[in-house]
DNA sequence: TTGCACTGCGAACACTGTTCACGTAAAAAC
DNA sequence: GTTTTTACGTGAACAGTGTTCGCAGTGCAA
């Protein structure tokens, strides 16, 4: 795989390197002031350009957030990837500024430990770039649509997979307990779609992996965006290892 | 309780009119467009103003917005205290122009139903109106903190509240399972503010129901905010069903 | 009837995303 | 080595935004 940093012309070179530095100047604004708060001609001061000259980079501002989220969800793909001890194989296409490591999983066939490590992973970086998860999983540009075959959709695969692994794991070592709700005729149509994602997963391991995401989800969604903040007035990172605790006894897996 | 319409002068009364008509005309604009789209002076044309004149009635955009939100937390309260059977003896505080009925809970002792019917509500009233969810529970303004006992804070719970309810009744009968994750007195602390607003119920129980509202917030949030609408294309229902089931037989209640 | 607080308006300011014509510098073609 | 083409960057402009200010009227109360 030719490095095209040396590779490329001369031109492409600073091209993609201005490139880099644009995203990353939006990056750093969207991480202090929000999505909405992010300000093309902002950036433009902050790189020394005019305001029209972004334009030779980027379509639109619009555009400018869809790179920004699918560097959005490598970046967090990387972090559970690395909570699951899987070397950096992959490309890291974040800027991989986040300080603090997160914790390592156990041994391979400790599921319960990698699905904890995940899920703490999870949550750790949402609450560390609380932004860029609003720009990830906060309210979707009104009228678009990712493209169906595009790298937004293939990075969020990543998230989706890295998610997925232990559960997949534990339900190959036949410790996930399935619950007779999830084998409904009803959900197999839906479900469908999942199936090139997935392999082969019966659809009741499916419904397992929407399900467990989603609860994993409810919980950093509504810590992370404050809601509640007024109730729990510090980060309740005790309730979420609670939370964590009881989905593994639900899970079968403890 | 006197009502404003009549007691009132006659200044007060188109007072507080247009008011309501400028927080209509601004609902209606976010219902389309979402919270990014609200534009003073949008709605100052639909309302045949001039923009300096909505200044008479709003602090800011951001102000406007807070009522707003205020407003569409007592709305959502609204339809989960219907979809209990509850009669409407608060105040609606809601344009209440959801056009479905949620679903009437079975009798007060089958309390699985009941938690159903919250549960299917909530998730109703979300799908139906996506736009607003998404400024309930969607990126927070950046700057924004809800004043502590402000009405933001009192119709956010009522929300709570009505989820809590028949978590609650499940546990005064002793069905509510609790999980020894739970008990953990770690929780105690972070879980002490609660109390004023839950009467005195023991911190395994609040556990509870803030890790249930997360669960079903986390399903209903991705759902909304499109997040697995390009693995499942249909609106999933079914899963959300069997989700709930899920949980109900985690809670102990079925 | 006289004062006064309230309501609304037009103009203006500072800001935003985006487009367009216009140079200039680098790469490509001859 | 010269010429042509392509890419890059700019300043000015347009339409739109939230917000402020000074100035008219109008309804209410003394």
């Amino acid at each position: 795989m030719p490095d095209p940093q040396t590779t490329a012309s001369r031109r492409e070179r600073l091209r993609t390197q201005t490139l880099q530095e644009l995203k990353a100047a939006s990056l750093a604004e969207v991480r202090e002031r929000g999505a909405v708060g992010l300000s093309l001609r902002s950036v433009a001061r902050r790189l020394g350009m005019s305001p029209a000259g972004l334009y030779r980079y980027v379509d639109s501002r619009e555009q400018l957030l869809t790179l920004l989220i699918a560097d959005g969800y490598h970046d967090l793909a990387d972090h559970l990837l690395a909570a699951l001890g899987t070397p950096p194989a992959e490309r890291t296409a974040g800027d991989g500024a986040t300080p603090e490591v997160p914790v390592i999983a156990g041994p391979d066939d400790d599921v319960a430990e990698r699905i904890r490590a995940v899920a703490l992973a999870y949550r750790a970086w949402s609450v560390a770039h609380p932004n860029v998860f609003g720009l990830l999983f906060g309210d979707p540009i009104p009228g678009y649509h990712a493209p169906p075959g595009g790298p937004t959709v293939e990075a969020m695969n990543r998230v989706g997979r890295a998610l997925a692994q232990p559960l997949i794991e534990a339900w190959h070592q036949g410790r996930l307990r399935l619950h007779p709700a999830l084998d409904a005729e009803e959900l197999a149509g839906p479900l469908a779609p999942m199936v090139p994602v997935t392999a082969e997963l019966p659809p009741a391991v499916l419904a397992r992996l929407l399900l467990s995401w989603g609860r994993l989800h409810g919980q950093v969604s509504l810590e992370v965006f404050g809601h509640h903040h007024w109730l729990l007035p510090e980060g309740c990172e005790e309730l979420f290892r609670a939370d964590v605790e009881v989905t593994l006894r639900d899970l079968g897996v403890t």
